[in-house]
DNA sequence: AAATATCGTAAACATAGTTTACCGTGGTCG
DNA sequence: CGACCACGGTAAACTATGTTTACGATATTT
């Protein structure tokens, strides 16, 4: 009779009941991204670093923030210098990077990981590894390269404007 | 001297500078995925869909909402039942959809896509279909087959948790 | 030196999501 | 049958996060 949780919180994606053959590209693509997005962040939260949420992943990503400028993360993320600073600010408060001015360029700022960002962005590596480690085991070895040689390919195309 | 743009506002984003040789799983689906989901978006625009935005998307996508109850797309976009019917009504206010009762169940409601609706959603795969053969002309038949097949694999394993 | 472009920043605003709460229907079990 | 409760959907308040608009400081150009 209190009042229990009865909505749905967000949960992670339900998968389709179509079946495979007849997906497209854009799906196939997205719902496996989407799903290592998500379990990154689950297990970030798990790892200590709890205080980290979805759009800190932008800078927590691929080539890491260590010592990039601010502008340059924004265009790598595909957001405004705006909002990109906000989130910079936001990560400066909680602890994981700061900025600093840039040596012999007085408007420049550099982007700068404290130990517990360098710890953080360790840690989404290592999460990352375990995932490719999962999926070597599940496709097997060869077909696991493959699938990444193929997205290195189109990767290095010009197909992605 | 008038306060031209000085800002940079949201752009696609930069490709890193780093061979793709080192890059994880992560990136090298997350960054084509949203290449083509920025895509479509522009192309839908561009087509006449111009009030369609990015969230919308989370509706406009893989098996298409038409029949579909509020709760299950709220599951498949991985959002919260409200986020989902607060994007639905304004599809419906923007004539892409209805919802209506469903027959023999007083709770339910069901998903219609309108004439407009199914205009957007056909051409959404439209667009779809163009980046699929631009993918084939680059890869080539055999290695764009391959790709799509792999990831079909990775659909139907238990990666996706 | 003045004009202008660039980098970073800040505040106002808009958008979109979660949290909290509720209504009506349908099933369950005393 | 009737009380209870689970479920699907909805609405409002709150929060988070992004864009727009605007500006300050530094570098560059003329």
């Amino acid at each position: 009779m209190t009042n229990l949780r009865k909505t749905s919180p967000a949960a992670t994606p339900l998968a389709s009941p179509v079946p495979t053959k007849d997906m497209l590209i854009g799906a196939l693509l997205r719902v496996p991204a989407e799903a290592i997005h998500r379990r990154i962040i689950r297990e970030l939260n798990a790892a200590g670093f709890s205080d980290l949420s979805l759009p800190h992943m932008a800078i927590f990503r691929f080539p890491g923030p260590d010592g990039a400028r601010p502008g340059v993360l924004a265009q790598q993320a595909g957001m405004s210098k705006q909002a990109m600073n906000r989130l910079l600010g936001s990560l400066e408060d909680l602890g994981y990077l700061k900025r600093s001015n840039a040596p012999r360029e007085g408007r420049a700022r550099i982007v700068r990981l404290t130990r517990r960002g360098q710890a953080a962005f360790a840690r989404a590596i290592h999460i990352l590894r375990k995932i490719e480690r999962e999926w070597n085991a599940e496709l097997g070895p060869k077909d696991f390269a493959l699938l990444k040689k193929l997205l290195c390919r189109v990767w290095e195309s010009p197909l992605l404007q």
